[in-house]
DNA sequence: CTTATCCTACCAACTAGTAGGATGGCAAAG
DNA sequence: CTTTGCCATCCTACTAGTTGGTAGGATAAG
């Protein structure tokens, strides 16, 4: 071995992640991912043998990194509020500095009838997932009186994903990061009692 | 002439649209059109010479029908109410029975980074006209007292377009049409006195 | 005659993916 | 310790199909 394969298929993981935030499934090719990193086209093909495993193994590798970040959160017994606030504060980063201006499944959620079988299964089950603990951490929230709904804990969720996603989405339509970080925290702010 | 241009290039138009909708800017080609109407891939250069006009002109012509549709309601005078429920309930609509399951220009937003310069400015464009209607409705609507705004019509409007989009992309990555309704409904009702 | 429309027949560049060979680490056999 | 063989990695070179776009001709309406 010249050198790990572990490295080489996280860069080229953490190429495509960056090519599908930018420019979705079908803006990149193996051609991007050689020119980003360097590494010969063929390779990539050794590491992830089809499109639809690379960005299979984005998805799921963004997911991972959730749960390992946020389901540890919660079952390390955080208030609803912190969690949220971490959520968020995340994107706000991310999006602010432009090291993730879009979430990869967020972009592959809009492209979702174009995909590949494989992958649009792989995002909604990225979707449920998020979803999952977004209720959860609404209805904790809501239970120790911390956080006021307006509906249910699963409407709610529904409208918060939505919120989240579209501020993303305007914020790269309207050429403004600060657009995230107002539309969100307004969000959560309200969700808080007074 | 064989054919009357002007009905081949609306063809060809709502054809562009369709597939802008459902696949995105750099998931459709000429050829998707050539098989989606019966005509021929050089015709379609004929009327449109690159894709890049294609994609401002859809664009251009969604705007034109959300302008003669909607500022014109608003010139006639209507509620705030009257014209948000009127904008919500046609996305309801087309995203209920499939005719149109996402707005052109956000599929195309969401792609921004990845599109010509002058199809971004075109879809720049189309969020800042589309915001100045929102703005101008929920302004109006405050001033009359028929809503209530958090903030100023301003952010409200910001939060808004977030939602709206966000509730497209998160029914099309749920499959839940049914999602866009709920999500838009309760936004309105919460903006209305009760 | 001019012009708009639409066509067949191209093109160079790019697409995802394959074939097969070079390198080199590593482990078992001697 | 050394030799042998294996296998992961990465490469060059290639493929068949698709991409956006062009050249130039046929048809027919004005």
């Amino acid at each position: 071995m010249t050198n790990s394969g572990e490295i080489t298929a996280g860069k080229i993981l953490e190429a495509a992640r960056q090519l599908i935030m930018r420019r979705g499934y079908s803006g990149f090719s193996y051609a991007d991912i050689s020119d980003a990193i360097d590494i010969r086209k063929a390779s990539i093909h050794h590491h992830f043998p089809t499109k639809t495993d690379l960005a299979i193994a984005v998805v799921r590798q963004h997911r991972e990194m959730f749960d390992t970040d946020l389901l540890t959160l919660q079952a390390s017994g955080a208030d609803a509020l912190t969690q949220l606030r971490a959520y968020v504060g995340y994107w706000e980063r991310c999006i602010a500095d432009d090291s993730a201006p879009f979430c990869v499944a967020g972009m592959l959620g809009a492209e979702l009838p174009a995909l590949p079988d494989e992958v649009a299964q792989e995002v909604r089950a990225y979707f449920e997932n998020f979803d999952k603990w977004l209720e959860e951490v609404l209805a904790s929230g809501a239970k120790s009186k911390q956080l006021k709904l307006r509906g249910t804990a699963k409407s709610e969720a529904k409208l918060l994903v939505s919120l989240i996603y579209g501020a993303m989405l305007a914020a790269r339509a309207y050429g403004n990061a600060e657009l995230f970080k107002d539309v969100a925290n307004d969000a959560i702010a309200q969700l808080s009692r007074p």
